[in-house]
DNA sequence: GCTTGACATGCAACCGATTGCATTACATCC
DNA sequence: GGATGTAATGCAATCGGTTGCATGTCAAGC
C-alpha cells in the first residue's frame, strides 16, 4: 500500500497499530491482541502495562482485521423496499436499537421495490455481515435459499419454507374490524385493496371475506394499485357509487387518501361513511383519526433482529415462522351506518 | 481460525474465495485480483475465462479484506436523531441512493436525541467506514471536530466552523409564506414555534419576523414544545382565541396537529383560517392539502453524501458551507383572510 | 540474429489483527 | 536432584485480498 500519498493514508498514519503498541510495551503482538480479547490469559501486571501503553496512543483494535481473522463482523444488514414508506421506519427503529443493545452495528438497504438492486445490495453486505434482515423482500425464492445458505437470515412478511420469518398477521385484526362495522350496522362494504402478489393483502382479504361472509355482509373490492395515498383518494368516487357505507383499505396510506377523496366529495366520516385502515401507521394523525388495525410493525423489526441473534448464537436453527397478531384500534373514522344507506 | 466447528464456520466453506477462483481457472490469486480492480491490465481472453469461472462459484470478492489491504471500506456511515420522524426518511433514502449509485454501503445510526448514544455510535462505525454524515446532530462541538480529523465527516442543520456542512435555509420559503399571507388579505399571524434551542427553529422565527415586519403584519408566537402533532393539535384553541386568521407551524408535524385541532373546533380550512406548514413532507397527505415550506431534505441527503464523496476522491477540503434554499408550495390549505376576522 | 520494448502474468510481501502450538521460567512433588 | 506441572508469553501461520517488482513471451527494428 502507498502511504503518503493523499489525505486518506496520512490520517492512518496517526491510527496506530497493534505493532507500535507491542513494540512500545515490549511485548509480542500477541500479548497485545490478548490484552484486549483474553486478559485473563495474561498476568495482571502485563495488561495494564499494554493498556496503559494503548491508551497514551489512543489505540483501537482495528475491526476490520479482527473481522478478516475471526470470521465476525459484528454488523448485520436491514434491507427493506423502501424507506420512506410510513410502514418501515417504525420497524428500522425497533430493529435498529435491538442491534444496537447487542453491540451491533446495521447496515441498511433500500431496495426501491426493485429485485434486481435488492440483489446488488445482499452482494454488497452478505461479505461483511453475520446476518440479515429482509423485509418484505420481492426477491425470488431460489435467490433467497441461496443467500440463505451462506449466512443466518430472517424474513418479514415473506413466507418461505425453511427460512426463518416473521409473519405479520393481520387476519384476527381485519375479522374484529369487520366485527367492528358489522355491529354497527353497516351491511355493505368495500375492501380496497393492494398488490395482487403480496402476501399482506391476500391476507387482509381472505380475513376480509370470511369475517363478512360469516357475519352476512356483502363485500366488494376496488383496487388501489399501487396502494398510496393517490390511489386512495381516486378510488372515493366508485366507492360511494357502489353504495356501500363503509370501506377498510389495504394500508394507512390508501385509507388516508380515501378520507381526503370523501372529503372533497362532501361525504362526512364518520356520519354518512367508515373507514378503516391498516398498519397502524398514520392513524393518531389523520382527521378523523383513523380506526386501523394495528400491524406492529415495530415488533416485528425488533423479533426479527432477536431472532437473527439467537441464530448467531447457535440457537436452534429448525424451521422458525414467528406470527405476530394484530388487533383493532378504533379511533374516530367508523360510527354507525347511515340510516337511508343502510335501508336502501 | 478454527473451522468446521460450528456452523457459521461451515457456512463461510461455500463461499468461494480468491484462490479458488485462481485455481480453477488456472491462474495466480492476482490475475484473479485484477480481472476485477483493472481488468486492463489484463488479456480479453484472461479476463473472460476468470469471470466465467467467479460467476459459476458465485465468487464476489471479499470487501473486508479489500479493505484491510487498501484501506478503502466502501461504506460510510449516516448517522441520524430519529429514524422516525417524517423529516428524516426521505433524508435517508437520498443519501442511499447517492451512495449506492456510487457503489457504497450505508451504516445507519439512530442517536435517538442522545449525545452518549450518538458517540457510541460513531465510535463503532469510525473504524469500518470512509467518511460519517451527521444529520442534527446533538454531539459537542469539541468531540464532533475529533472525529472530523479522523475521517472525513459532514453535518447537516449544523454549523461548525471548518466542517463541511449541508444547511437547509428555509427563511426564503418563510418570506415567501408571509408574502403570500399577506397578499392573501392576513394582517395578523401566529408562528407556532419549535425547539428554543435548534438552529431551523432560530432560522424559521427570524424569517417570520423580518418579513412580517416589512410587510406590516402583526406576529404573536405561540409555542408547540416538543414540536409534534399533539402540541400542534393543542396549539389550536390558543391560537384561534388570539383573533389571528393564519399560522405558520415550525414543522408539517405540527401543522397537521393544527389542522386537526381546528377541524375539531368547527374552524374551517382554509375558508376561515389559513395554515402553513414547513418541510414538506406530510403536505399532500393531509386534509386540507397543506400549504408548507419546501425544505428539500432529500436533497440535503443527496448533496451530503455528495460533499462526502468529492472529499474522498481528494477534493478541495477548504472551508465549505452548502446552502440549500428554499420555496414555498402553495396547497388547499391557505385562503383569503375572512372578511369579519380582518375587519376586526 | 540480437536487442528492445510492450504486454501479460506470476511471485511474494503486506494490510492488522487472531490463535494453535511451542517455549520459557519457576514452583511442586517424589 | 530430576521429573512434572502450570502460568505467561512468543512464534509464525492464517484470514482474503492488493500491488510493486520481477519474469517470460513475442513481435518489431536494426
Amino acid at each position: 500500500m502507498k502511504r503518503d500519498s493523499d489525505g486518506r493514508e496520512r490520517r492512518s498514519e496517526i491510527t496506530p497499530t497493534i505493532s507500535q503498541v507491542a513494540k512500545i510495551s515490549g511485548v509480542s503482538r500477541a500479548t497485545v491482541s490478548r490484552a484486549f480479547t483474553r486478559p485473563e490469559m495474561l498476568s495482571e501486571e502485563t495488561v495494564r502495562r499494554v493498556k496503559a501503553v494503548a491508551d497514551k496512543l489512543g489505540y483501537v483494535p482495528n475491526q476490520v482485521a479482527r473481522a478478516l481473522s475471526t470470521g465476525r463482523h459484528g454488523n448485520v444488514a436491514l434491507i427493506v423496499s423502501d424507506v420512506a414508506n410510513p410502514f418501515f421506519p417504525p420497524l428500522i427503529r425497533a430493529a435498529q436499537l435491538h442491534a444496537d443493545r447487542a453491540g451491533l452495528c446495521v447496515f441498511l438497504g433500500n431496495s426501491d421495490e426493485d429485485p434486481a438492486r435488492e440483489e446488488l445490495l445482499l452482494g454488497r453486505f452478505i461479505g461483511q455481515v453475520e446476518g440479515l434482515v429482509l423485509a418484505s423482500s420481492r426477491l425470488d425464492e431460489a435467490q433467497i435459499r441461496i443467500y440463505a445458505a451462506r449466512r443466518p437470515l430472517v424474513l418479514i412478511n415473506r413466507d418461505i419454507e425453511g427460512i426463518t420469518r416473521v409473519l405479520i398477521d393481520t387476519a384476527p385484526g381485519v375479522a374484529a374490524a369487520i366485527a367492528h362495522l358489522a355491529e354497527l350496522g353497516h351491511r355493505h362494504i368495500a375492501y380496497v385493496s393492494g398488490p395482487t402478489t403480496s402476501w399482506s393483502n391476500q391476507q387482509r382479504r381472505n380475513a376480509v371475506r370470511k369475517e363478512a361472509a360469516k357475519r352476512g355482509l356483502k363485500v366488494i373490492a376496488i383496487p388501489a394499485r399501487p396502494p398510496s395515498y393517490d390511489t386512495g383518494r381516486l378510488a372515493a368516487a366508485p366507492i360511494v357509487a357502489s353504495g356501500v357505507t363503509a370501506a377498510i383499505a389495504f394500508d394507512d396510506l390508501v385509507a388516508q387518501g380515501l378520507l381526503a377523496g370523501l372529503a372533497a366529495l362532501g361525504v362526512e366520516v364518520p356520519r354518512s361513511f367508515s373507514v378503516v385502515g391498516c398498519d397502524d401507521v398514520l392513524g393518531e394523525t389523520t382527521y378523523p383519526q383513523l380506526t386501523t388495525v394495528s400491524a406492529r410493525c415495530a415488533d416485528a423489526g425488533d423479533v426479527a433482529v432477536g431472532l437473527l441473534l439467537s441464530q448467531l448464537n447457535g440457537g436452534a436453527s429448525g424451521e422458525i415462522r414467528h406470527k405476530l397478531n394484530s388487533h383493532l384500534v378504533v379511533r374516530a373514522s367508523t360510527g354507525p351506518a347511515p340510516a337511508k344507506r343502510r335501508s336502501r
